[in-house]
DNA sequence: ACAAAGAGTGTGTCCGTGCACAAATATATG
DNA sequence: CATATATTTGTGCACGGACACACTCTTTGT
C-alpha cells in the first residue's frame, strides 16, 4: 500500500503552493497553463486520491439535495426508498446536507411537470429521480445537464439522459422469473393466469411492460405447454374484479398459478383467499404491507423485491461521491431481485447496507 | 437535524475542559465522578456521536485485525467472506488497520487449536471467527474475554461466548426454506431425496445439523404426503456415489426433487446431468463456482445464500465501530437467505453494500 | 514537615483539506 | 514610465477529535 502522498507533498514535488493544486484538483481555475500541467502530471503518476476524512471535516458549502418521487403510503415500495435514502443521509450527516422531498402524481404528468419546474426553481446541487414520466424526465435532465446539476435515478432509468447513478433492477429479468417459479410450482403444462392492472398509469409505466416482455419472452422461449390467459382487473371496482377473477377461474380449472406483475398481487390473493381458492399460488411483486400479509397468511406463495431500500441508500452515496469526493466514475447498478417466501421473509429487512 | 455539537461545546455546557469530555468518552479513567456524571448527562441528553472523520483523521494508534476462518479455494464460501472483509479493509485504509489471516482444516480439530494459539500469540487488538469447533472457539473466547479483545463471528456463532458482533443465516430457516421450495416444485405427493455427505466435518458441522432440522420441521409441519428418503454420499469416491444415487432413483421413481443441505449439490446434479434425468429438480446451499455452473446449465434449479460477502462486510464494519468509535452496541445480523434461480443469478454480485 | 507519588484537569499541537485573503506578478491604460 | 487593473500564486486559519504533556491539588510515606 504505502501512504498516499498529501497535496502539500504534491505541491512540493511540483514547485507551487498547496493553494494551485487545490485549484487544480478542483478545476478552480486561475491556474497558469503550465503550472497546471506541473500539477496534473504528478497527480496522475501518483493516482492521488483526495482524503476523505479531511476534506468532509473542512467543508463549508451546504449541499442542497432534491429527492423527487410519486406520492406514497407508508410501508409501500417508494416508502422503502425514501427511508434508504434517509438512512444514508443519517450516515453521512456530518456532511450538511439539506434535502427536500418533492413527490408528484404517478398517475398524473401534468403534478410532475410542475414538480419538475419546482426542482428548476430550486436549483439544487443534485437530485434523485424516481422517474415515471419519460417525456417530462428527459426535459428536465437536459436542464439539468445544461446547467450542471448532477442527477441519479432509482427504480428506472431513462433512456438519452445523462445520469450519475442509476440504482434499477433488470425488470425483464423479473418477469422471466416470476413466469419461470409459477411454472416451477405448478408444472409446464397447466395454465397460468396473468392478472393485469386496468389503471392508467400502471401498465404504461416502463418497468411494467418490461417486465410483461420478460414474461413473454420466458413462455416463447421455453416452449411451455400450459397456455397464459390474461385478465384485466380494476382495483377501483372490488366487486367487480373478484367476480370476474372467480369466474375466469371455474371456467379454466386448468390454471393452477396467478402472476400480478406489479405490486397489486394481494388484491387478487385476498379475492382468492375469500373465496377458498387455497391452491392457486399467486406471485407478485414487491413487499409492500400487504403483500407481505398475504405471503405470511400464504395467500401469496412468493413476491419479488428489488431491494428498494438499497436503491435508496446507494444513490446518496453516489451523489455525495460526485459532490464531495469528485469521484468521477458514474454508479450503474442493476439490483437483485430477491425472491421471498414464507421461510426467508423474516431475515429480509432490506438492510440499507 | 441541527448540527452535532462538537467536544468542545459539550465541554462548555458541563464547565470543563474537552480533554475531561474525551476521557468520558473513551473511558480513559481519571475523572472525578461528579464530573464524569454532569458530562454524561449531556452526553445522554443530546445523543452524541462522534464525527467519524475527525476521528480517523486524529487517531494515532494501528490496529490489528487477525481474521480466522477455514481454508478455502477460490469461488468458494469463505472466499467470498473473505472478500466482504478485503473490500471494508479497503474502504476504511485510512485507518492504518493491519490485519492477518490464518485458517485452518475445518476437519482437522488440532489445526484449529493451533491456528488459535497463534492468534492469542499475536495478541491482536480484534478478531474476526469463522468458528467449526466448538469447544477450541469456547476456549478460544474465554481467553479473549480475558484479555478483553473484541471478537466477531462470521457464519455461525458459538453459545457461551461474548462476540461484539455476529453475522451468520437463520440456518433451520434455511433447511425449511429447501424443502418448501422442492415441494413447490415437485408437489406434496411426491419424494424427495435427501443426500447426505458422509465427510466427518460437514455432518458435524452445527450450521449442517440446524439445517437439517429445519428440512425435517417442515416436513412434520405440513404433514406432507410425500416421502423424504435420505442417501448417504461420499465425495471421496465419484464412482460408487454415482452408482447409489442412480440406483436409488431408478427403485424410486416417485423421487422427482433432491436436496443437499451443504454446497456440494453441484457433485449429486453432474452425476443427474450425466445420466440424462432432466426432471428431477435439485436444490442445494452457497453459490460456490461448481454451483453456480449447474445453476447455468439447469441442472440444479435453485441455490440458497447466506450473503457471505454482505457478512465479512459488516463483521469489519462492526469491530472498526467497536474499536474506534467505541459503539457500544453490538451488531447481531441474520443474514437474508437469497433464493437463485437462473435469471436473478446474473445480479447477484453478492455487493458488499 | 517535606518529598514523592498519584489523581484530576486543562492546554496545545497535530492530522490534511478547503477556502478566504494577501501578496506577487503580468497586462493594460493614459 | 507610472499607475491602475487583472491574473496568478502563496499564506494562514479553521475544521473537530486524539493524545501527549504540563499543571494543580491531594494523599502517602519517612
Amino acid at each position: 500500500m504505502g501512504r498516499q502522498l498529501t497535496i502539500k507533498e504534491i505541491a512540493a514535488r511540483a514547485g507551487v503552493s498547496s493553494g494551485t493544486v487545490d485549484r487544480v484538483l478542483h478545476n478552480r481555475g486561475k491556474v497558469s497553463p503550465d503550472k497546471e500541467e506541473k500539477v496534473r502530471a504528478i497527480l496522475d503518476e501518483i493516482d492521488f486520491k483526495l482524503n476523505i476524512h479531511t476534506s468532509v471535516i473542512s467543508i463549508k458549502k451546504n449541499y442542497e439535495l432534491v429527492i423527487c418521487t410519486p406520492e406514497y403510503s407508508q410501508g409501500e415500495y417508494w416508502g422503502a426508498i425514501d427511508s434508504g435514502i434517509k438512512s444514508a443521509l443519517d450516515e453521512f450527516n456530518d456532511l450538511s446536507i439539506v434535502s427536500t422531498h418533492i413527490t408528484y402524481d404517478q398517475f398524473d404528468a401534468n403534478s410532475c411537470h410542475k414538480a419538475y419546474a419546482q426542482i428548476l426553481k430550486q436549483n439544487p446541487d443534485a437530485i434523485i429521480l424516481g422517474p415515471i414520466f419519460e417525456q417530462e424526465t428527459r426535459s428536465l435532465c437536459q436542464d439539468l445537464d445544461n446547467r450542471g446539476i448532477p442527477y441519479a435515478f432509482v427504480d428506472s432509468t431513462i433512456e438519452g439522459t445523462n445520469p450519475i447513478a442509476s440504482l434499477m433492477a433488470d425488470q425483464p429479468a423479473g418477469g422471466r422469473l416470476i413466469c419461470r417459479l409459477l411454472e416451477s410450482f405448478t408444472g409446464t403444462d397447466n395454465e397460468i393466469l396473468l392478472c393485469r392492472p386496468k389503471q392508467a398509469g400502471s401498465e404504461q409505466s416502463y418497468n411494467y411492460s418490461k417486465r410483461l416482455n420478460g414474461f413473454y419472452d420466458y413462455v416463447k422461449e421455453t416452449g411451455r405447454t400450459g397456455k397464459v390467459k390474461e385478465l384485466f382487473f380494476s382495483m377501483d371496482d372490488s366487486e367487480a374484479s373478484a367476480q370476474a377473477v372467480i369466474s375466469v377461474l371455474k371456467q379454466n380449472p386448468g390454471i393452477k398459478g396467478v402472476a400480478i406483475l406489479n405490486s397489486r398481487g394481494y388484491f387478487i390473493a385476498d379475492i382468492l383467499a375469500e373465496h377458498g381458492l387455497k391452491d392457486i399460488k399467486v406471485a407478485s411483486f414487491d413487499l409492500s404491507y400487504n403483500n407481505v400479509r398475504c405471503l405470511k397468511n400464504g395467500s401469496i406463495s412468493v413476491l419479488l423485491s428489488q431491494r428498494p431500500m438499497t436503491q435508496g441508500f446507494i444513490s446518496v452515496r453516489a451523489i455525495i461521491e460526485q459532490l464531495i469526493y469528485r469521484k468521477k466514475e458514474k454508479t450503474f447498478i442493476k439490483m437483485p431481485i430477491d425472491i421471498l417466501m414464507k421461510d426467508n421473509l423474516p431475515f429480509y429487512k432490506d438492510l440499507p447496507l
